[in-house]
DNA sequence: GTTTAATTTGAAATCCATTTTCAACAGGGG
DNA sequence: CCCCTGTTGAAAATGGATTTCAAATTAAAC
């Protein structure tokens, strides 16, 4: 259950931080987690109204930043002005495919292209911190047989 | 010269699409040239200014997105909230390494990395169209000896 | 349970890069 | 030269991200 190892990653994080437990951050991390993968502030702002119409834009987008500070969530950023966030997967990386005509975006990890970035960076004097990938395309639904 | 081979591109671009040549389009485009890669439409207006103190920011930023439509140059987006625009090497794609502590900007191509995107984007049913690929990391001048 | 000190909330305001508006201006064909 | 159309630049608008601040909530102390 990621969603268990989640919550309390996220619950020890406000203790150490000396931050408190609130209501609203209960029911942000959960929507978040039921939410599907790469939602922007406002998708998830908009599902949460649905059901909680007292919660704010702001404590949204505050405790999203909570959540990558902590470790349970990675902001994104795909060029269309709107930055979205991702439940992380620890220890496993990946990287994006998005189509470029339905929108669709697809995870994917290639430990070969991993080793590449290392080597190539190497050669120019640069150790690698962290990395970007995403791959432009057209997905097999949209493509004209 | 690639410096004619963009000013010319750009005169058939306005040409076809039955724009006009400006006086500030030429400036533009001669200190988009001059100044090095990876600018910023303020930084780009700034050192315009110095030279010319008529033109005006609105018409440095058509003026760059034009450069893009032409295919004269390109946007970046390396994260800090600044659309960033280089003058694009026709034939030649290469990806970014940017040290996180002085934000050197290098630049890189490795075919072996290519060839293995287009490969596993297959292999989920995606053609690609474009990528964008940044390794963020700390280089040599900036890592403790 | 009550008090207290400190944090959190949410509506609204602010920020800041980008983009648009619009009246004055310039290009270039006729 | 004239006219039509595209262009310019100052200013305003836009839009997502972020901050402000008074009121509300939390959690520790009493």
């Amino acid at each position: 259950m990621e969603d268990t190892k989640s919550k309390n990653r996220f619950k020890d994080f406000l203790v150490t931080q000396g931050l408190k437990s609130t209501h609203q951050r209960e029911l942000i991390l959960e929507e978040f987690l039921r939410a599907g993968s790469h939602l922007s502030t406002e998708d998830l702002y908009l599902r949460l109204r649905r059901k909680n119409p007292r919660i704010g834009y702001a404590t949204v987008h505050r405790t999203l930043k909570l959540f990558a500070e902590c470790g349970i969530a990675e902001q994104r950023n795909f060029g269309d002005g709107q930055a979205r966030y991702e439940a992380s997967a620890h220890d496993e990386h990946h990287d994006h495919l998005i189509c470029v005509v339905c929108g669709k975006i697809v995870e994917f990890e290639d430990p070969r292209i991993e080793e590449l970035q290392i080597e190539v960076a190497g050669g120019l004097g640069f150790s690698i911190e962290r990395h970007r990938l995403e791959l432009y395309g057209c997905c097999s639904d949209c493509r004209p047989a």
